[in-house]
DNA sequence: AGTAAAAGTTAGGCTAGTCTAACAAAAGTC
DNA sequence: GACTTTTGTTAGACTAGCCTAACTTTTACT
């Protein structure tokens, strides 16, 4: 994996990361719900991330990153939200399959690759007419199996 | 996995479909050599794919893929392919880092968002007019960090 | 045909990650 | 403060996948 850790390893980092947003301390059971995975699991990650320097963890204490483990957590977080952005909101697939998705992906993509993604969403969700032409013809071409001939007449048009 | 193996082995099943784009017969060493793993790998491999009933091998023999194997393997390949497709002509990923991320990416989305991602590349690449404009924004968008204002004034022009 | 090289297999070991069962510590309750 | 419940840990087993070393089969060459 791209950041030296593997991608079980960084779905750990990210639990913790996202856990720790809302609570005040993120523990084994709470990791464990979230990954759907047993506590003897967190457990044995967790000691491998503490060798690894990447959390703090004293026994039966509370779970915390240090600043590297955040470092590579928030990398994590971020190329997550950017696939969840592209996939839900460009693709137009459903919310939960999306969500699903970017958990599997995340772990894939180079940086080169997420650099790239990361602005290709910021693009086309900034379109500067408001609600993206071009999402509404994707919309229409995906469900109709053919452009929507008046968009593309008035893009057209425009060519002069 | 979707398709019910895990991604190793969907990296068998491409590299045995592949090799037989170009080669009468698959051996062992050319799927090792492919993959970059060893042939006691491969051969392991073929054992399990083969209990699974997705190829044939007779010891020391070649390698073919079943009916529901060679399914399978197209399948993984398509995926591969609109992937590709995506990061390099899309994105703009180099080549080589789309073949490389498009390699790890295939295994791990969903079919839904395959079918979207298929026929987004579709209506991007298959603009009618010509060179997608879109495609030349976003270039000058990631390079810049900012907007053609050119292309957007004559995108705005359009809405009257 | 006989031997050397190449191809493929088997055996056994390693890592990463999961699990269950049994135990230990901490927290909550009376 | 003792007992119970919850939380967390340790030990040990299992799977998947890779590797190396040693062996066997096939192929190629003289």
């Amino acid at each position: 994996m791209i950041t030296g850790q593997t991608a079980s390893m960084e779905d750990y980092l990210e639990a913790i990361a996202k856990l720790g947003e809302v609570e005040t301390e993120v523990r084994v059971t709470e990791i464990s719900k979230r990954l759907g995975v047993k506590k003897p699991s967190v457990s044995a990650a967790l000691h491998k991330l503490s060798e690894d320097g990447l959390v703090e963890h004293r026994k039966y204490g509370c779970v915390e990153l240090t600043d590297e483990g955040r470092r590579i957590a928030e990398d994590v977080v971020h190329r997550h939200e950017v696939l969840f952005r592209f996939l839900s909101e460009i693709l137009g697939v459903d919310r939960e399959v999306s969500q699903v998705d970017a958990c599997k992906l995340e772990h894939w993509l180079s940086s080169s690759s997420i650099k790239r993604l990361t602005k290709f969403v910021e693009f086309i969700l900034t379109c500067p007419r408001g609600e993206p032409v071009l999402l509404q013809g994707f919309d229409y071409y995906f469900d109709h199996g053919e452009r929507d001939e008046e968009l593309v007449a008035r893009c057209l048009e425009e060519e002069r």
